[in-house]
DNA sequence: AGTGTAGTTTGACGATCGCCGTACTACTTC
DNA sequence: GAAGTAGTACGGCGATCGTCAAACTACACT
């Protein structure tokens, strides 16, 4: 059901961050003690979300929502991000137009040692051995 | 695969595994290469079925479902363990009139290394943290 | 001011989820 | 055989999920 999209690693340009931070908008993050491992494993299990966070840990610098090439829809996407905000995996700001998005990897790793590395071990294994098709 | 199941002379209560294996009902498992790794996250996921799965990992020997006294109905666990089963997570076999379980480590660890470790960690760790509290 | 870019909000849709009770099957024991 | 125990199958219910399109907001750059 999947509409257009060649799905195409994303590219980073920026590499220094031309915008400040955006002045209006403010995002809702969790405090480190409201993460719920619950929660963390259900935002994992989609795979467009677990796309989205092998993406961001392989890169040191924010990304932006749009970089990221998504065969969905702007509003799923945006749902993605949100879901994974709001469960504590990634930090959002906004920057000029754009949102950029960080792994919470310090804040994880603090709160489930190990978790995320071998979750992300075990996406990069299953998609090693063709787990990406059907 | 014989069921030599108390012919005559059951002298003593045998105390070991009573039942061999129910002769008729087979179970459908996944396998290795069939177990995904979003299926387990979403498995793992849900409380209860957490709950089990963390029993299941402190103890070495086979339970049974009815040792969970889960405060959900019997239908609602049947549909919990079998979530696990088709998973991957955990292995099924009748005995007699139980039906016994056991979580499916080494296949996991073999499959993702460190996963199930790590995500037991974690539990425990929240749960230290009084994460169980709503 | 106007245009463009980036992301949001809303409301809808079908699918799935977690849950239940009831009725059923499979096995054991009497 | 009959009774009992352990678990299943079958709807059904309300909630949530992933998805979309359309209309909207916020910011940047002419």
């Amino acid at each position: 059901m999947q509409t257009q999209t060649t799905p195409t690693a994303p590219q980073s340009k920026p590499q220094a961050s031309p915008q400040p931070q955006a002045p209006g908008r403010s995002l809702e993050h969790p405090r480190c003690e409201a993460i719920r491992l619950e929660d963390v494993l259900h935002a994992l299990s989609d795979p467009m979300r677990m796309r989205v966070v092998r993406t961001l840990a392989e890169e040191t610098c924010e990304l932006s929502c749009s970089v990221f090439d998504l065969p969905i829809s702007r509003s799923t996407t945006t749902h993605h991000f949100r879901v994974l905000r709001e469960c504590g995996v990634i930090h959002q700001i906004y920057r000029g137009t754009a949102k950029m998005n960080v792994l919470r990897r310090a804040d994880l790793d603090a709160l489930f040692p190990g978790l995320l590395d071998s979750v992300l071990a075990a996406a990069t294994l299953q998609e090693g051995r063709g787990g990406d098709r059907g």
